[in-house]
DNA sequence: TTATTTAAAAATGTAGATATTTTTATTAAA
DNA sequence: TTTAATAAAAATATCTACATTTTTAAATAA
């Protein structure tokens, strides 16, 4: 009766830790990620914590060397132009479909989770602040791209998000702790909103690629600030 | 000096095994996985085992329940739509940015590749010739979406590749085996390479598009023969 | 220094212990 | 007799602890 069991083996768990950590950055890029030291924060045994890791290899946020173990993968400004454009194109595409695609559910869920995301100024807390845009600026693209139909595209925009994710990261807290980003950002989805709902897919699929692509300018200064100039 | 070590783990060989077994349908779709019989099969213990599926539930080939162990990943008429369709969407993509991207190097790889794909018809065994033929022909596919410029999208696009094979494999037999459509397949390849030469990216991405799409009908029939019609 | 040997650390793998699920057998109720 | 419920047994999945192999670091000799 009570549903939510969802029993996990501890392999799972340990997964989803690191997973978070290391989109959190609290593991450094290039860092070794030792057995020991995994182990020992995760409270866990060997095979389990080594089933993680792969999981994580497959999901190109770790990096393995047969017998030399486990690393963080590298962060680069090459890396993050290949992920930004991959995702933009595959996104141009998805939104493209929905808006050929999508029914009255399909506008109504994108307009209910665009006036969700333009309420989130009322908050005081910063770091609340920051978890509950990302969380409804998110769900925003989501319910967009959800229109088109195919679960395995929806699957490898999946992907591309997670390996964007610590790259996203670092774009979140310039834009939601300035307000001037913040506004163009608004008025961004606005006009995406808009030109959603005229049902124009070749321009919402050419102004969704240009929406995904503009953080990259923002990432970039900020890895060039922290060494990352390769 | 000799190059090639490239040493691997238990893991990782049991992981390429197991799925080339899955590929070629040795376990069948919905079988269960035991720990035990797979152990007995590749030699090896069950940590190394669990680390291989564990992979190949994120490649999609084969599913888990927690406390219950892994399963072949099931096959159905929908999936193969599905996963043909959105292959076909990023395939297209793909071949138009490779279009507009490609130099002559790449004009150069593709004609060839066309080119050696052609000459396969001269094998006489019929099993040596599927394998040659299937690996040429993915070898030309390849090598116009290298065009594309970006890694990542062709991570994805391998991806794709994977989860189709199951699929594929049907139809490779049909195909290779019957002069008929072996014609077909080479008439489709010369136009696709005309129009790519052309340097006409939005119809090369339309005529990707219908040669990724072809497959299916060939595809659902070998399905509901075997009575899997949902 | 540079190469070689030795010791420590770390990764990987196996065997067996533990917990969970599935099957079978048994009993009670309809 | 059949069905349902319960309990015992078997099969299975999962995890930990330890053993083995490999890599890395340190020490020593050329």
């Amino acid at each position: 009766m009570s549903g939510n069991d969802e029993k996990s083996n501890l392999a799972d768990v340990a997964y989803g830790l690191l997973k978070r950590d290391l989109t959190e950055g609290i593991f450094k890029p290039g860092d070794k990620l030792l057995m020991s030291a995994l182990r020992e924060r995760y409270e866990i045994g060997a095979g389990p914590m080594r089933e993680a890791l792969s999981r994580l290899v497959a999901d190109r946020l770790v990096t393995a060397e047969s017998q030399k173990g486990f690393r963080v993968a590298p962060m680069s400004l090459a890396e993050l132009k290949d992920i930004y454009f991959a995702r933009a194109q595959l996104e141009a595409l998805i939104t493209e479909l929905a808006v050929q695609n999508g029914d009255e559910n399909w506008e109504a869920g994108i307009v209910a989770s665009a006036h969700t995301l333009s309420k989130v100024t009322e908050v005081h807390n910063a770091d609340e602040m920051l978890g509950l845009w990302d969380s409804r600026h998110k769900a925003f693209h989501r319910a967009i791209a959800s229109g088109c139909g195919s679960a395995k595209l929806m699957e490898l925009r999946m992907t591309m998000l997670d390996q964007a994710e610590r790259y996203r990261q670092l774009w979140l807290r310039q834009t939601v702790f300035s307000a001037e980003a913040l506004e163009t950002k608004r008025r961004e989805h606005q006009e995406l909103l808009e030109i959603l709902l005229s049902r124009d897919s070749v321009q919402a699929r050419h102004i969704m690629f240009e929406h995904m692509m503009n953080p990259i300018p923002i990432i970039t200064e900020i890895l060039a600030s922290r060494g990352l100039i390769g």
